[in-house]
DNA sequence: TCCGTACCGTACCGTTCGGTACGGTGTCAA
DNA sequence: TTGACACCGTACCGAACGGTACGGTACGGA
């Protein structure tokens, strides 16, 4: 194995640090048009000659940059990831109740509207249906960099409404997850399937869902709530 | 097109009528050797000579049995689903608070047991990776024969669950969703990502997590829960 | 015995795709 | 002007796969 030392990328060992990656304009714009050509045709449209023509690049360039083919997705997931880079912002050191009730129902739609958009669930597919396969990282890779955003923002998010005195509950990863499953159900699993899911089409419907969910949550982690 | 009128999958018609095509004893020994390559080397591990021979069948019979390739997968998704084939049983008509509770929980490990199966998650995964793919109608087909199979055992155990006065809601599918959230979150998605997903793993741990889903579904739903 | 049916195993074909090689072009620096 | 560099476009190769055809075998009924 040569291991041409390219831009760094689908290495063996890819320790927890994040190591940034960043990408030069021209690969952007690449994984762009990558990412364009998944969303419409799933996995089996990202050929190496087909990437090539919709990006006008060169195939050697590709592997020059990406390795190969697999190096190609999981930059896709890297580069998506690194837009999705949510602002963590601490929101502020204290939130009156309905405010801070706001602001729960503004991360569920934020949630909703990420997960429900085409990019996003293109890429759930891929690494989903990579993840048979034997070493396939992508299903790890799309964890570390989407998922674990979130769950920071939102633990972060429940701690302050906890320092606040608006929720009380002991495991923060619990009741994030609770809250997960309350906004979710199982929506996200429906829509990669290809479903039509009524409580995405419209912010109108999302808004609502997410209220309903949040209420139900605040029944049960609200600081007013039995035991 | 000849449309060879083999034993009918694939149609371009397809009813809500299940229509329920029945296999022979040797398409099924088939369909299992398929089921097998699925579960250990993902969808890419289906080839029709490769299936031929883990079988010992003919390509030519594979041909004249399902079509094509395509068929094929549908016809492993229809055959797993009739082995699930739950006991939509009605679970006797009044039941004490404390064993419809039970009744519950059992419901609960029933669908975390199953969805977190390797043929489950194999199948699910075939579905979400080929619904990019306009026309696929896999994934309508495991909707169908999966979810509403579970669904509507959940719904008549809920609406049996009102009828004694142990629960109270308005919308029976709306209940349903929220206790589907509640039980699975995103262990799912996580689980067909190919993460490793403690609560899982055993049955001791299934049992405790599903407990408290249910608990928090009864401070939701239940007769003596606040508004 | 003969024939039809169902099936297996193998060989074969056309296409697609991953990966490599090569010639040609623009750019920047010496 | 020269050369190094990065890149594009095209051509090419080998392998794998979907799909078809064909010869051979077991069986069951006339």
């Amino acid at each position: 194995m040569d291991h041409h030392h390219h831009n760094a990328h689908h290495d063996a060992d890819m320790e927890g640090a994040p190591l940034d990656e960043a990408f030069t304009p021209r690969q952007e714009e690449v994984l762009e048009a990558a990412l364009g050509l998944l969303v419409e045709g799933g996995e089996r449209a990202i050929t190496t000659a087909g990437l090539a023509r919709a990006a006008n690049c060169s195939k050697e360039s590709l592997y020059k940059w990406f390795g190969d083919r697999d190096g190609v997705l999981a930059a896709m997931i890297a580069y998506q990831a690194s837009k999705v880079r949510v602002a963590v912002g601490g929101s502020g050191p204290q939130r009156p109740a309905d405010t801070y009730r706001a602001d729960l129902e503004g991360f569920g739609v934020d949630l909703l509207t990420v997960l429900s958009g085409p990019a996003s669930l293109a890429l759930n597919r891929l690494a989903i249906g990579q993840a048979s396969r034997e070493g396939s990282r992508l299903g790890d890779l799309l964890v570390a960099r989407g998922r674990r955003a979130v769950s920071s923002r939102a633990k972060a998010l429940l701690e302050a409404g906890r320092r606040a005195g608006h929720l009380r509950f002991e495991d923060t990863l619990d009741a994030f997850e609770t809250l997960y499953g309350l906004i979710l159900r199982d929506m996200h699993v429906r829509l990669m399937l290809g479903e039509h899911v009524p409580a995405t089409n419209s912010d109108r419907a999302m808004a609502t869902h997410v209220a309903r969910a949040v209420d139900q949550f605040f029944r049960l982690y609200g600081a007013d709530a039995q035991s």
